[in-house]
DNA sequence: ACGGACCTTAGACTGTGTCTAAAGCGAGAC
DNA sequence: GTCTCGCTTTAGACACAGTCTAAGGTCCGT
């Protein structure tokens, strides 16, 4: 994997319209294959023991540079934190009200009903947040 | 109204295990009533209106105390802010993305279904959050 | 080499929410 | 009527997430 991963993550950055610097690729190599959800401030901790030189800036303007290119979705899920998620893909979220974990869970999973019907709003996009423990 | 209002929010306030003060009445009279979706510094701001001398801080106690004691319910449905919501029934919620605003949806206006039937996950609430322009 | 565009950095700054320590208040006890 | 004790309120300090600024670094094209 290694060296070809670092590669892909160059192409996929390139092709989003954001030239990869050796922070750029160290923050995409972990952010954009995790399946934790993060924060900046964990994204952050995990990129520096690769990059210990990297600053707070850095990675929070990063973040925000790829959800605005389109290579990350930004959630606001519980309080006090913005977290980020790779999976592009509509999809809903389940917190572990223990942890505080989030489990994405399969569009196909659920099915909403008469969305388009709602009166008086225009709907562009919507998910459902559930909350509960790990069965 | 105004006076048997007092007195029917002194009720409700120690009904539900809270003495009532006069700071804490003037923030009931507000955010029990509302149908705004307040921030807690929104909050405090219409409050100092009736209560000048009111401090931010009995606002913040007195938001939280409310949500323990089951007056209100908190949702954190954007970045930085945590909201206030007296409606206690199931509801959904719909956030304009032009201006921020949150209005509610009725239970009854959206179905989901197969939450039960979730592997892994032992759902205690959820609810559906939609985004869009109104129409 | 040089210039210029872009990127990174440390730290200051802002806004939300919590905590602390001291003062205020009010319903009985006397 | 005053005392007392528990509860409430207050101002300001504090903690943390996120943004901004100003300065310096890096990478190319010439
Ligand atoms: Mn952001
Ligand atoms: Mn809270
Ligand atoms: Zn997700
Ligand atoms: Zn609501």
């Amino acid at each position: 994997m290694t060296a070809s991963t670092v590669l892909d993550e160059a192409e996929l950055l390139e092709r989003h319209g954001v030239l990869p610097s050796a922070q750029r690729l160290a923050i995409a190599q972990y952010v954009l294959r995790t399946d934790e959800h993060p924060s900046a401030d964990q994204v952050f901790a995990k990129v520096k023991r690769a990059l210990p030189m990297v600053s707070r800036a850095t990675v929070y303007n990063t973040l925000n540079l790829f959800v605005d290119k389109g290579l990350l979705r930004a959630h606001v899920l519980a309080e006090g934190k913005v977290v980020f998620d790779p999976n592009l893909a509509p999809h809903h979220h389940f917190i572990d009200e223990e942890t505080g974990a989030i489990h994405d869970v399969p569009w196909s999973a659920l099915a909403v009903s008469n969305v388009d019907a709602l009166e008086g709003f225009d709907v562009h996009e919507y998910q459902v947040v559930l909350r509960g423990k790990l069965k």
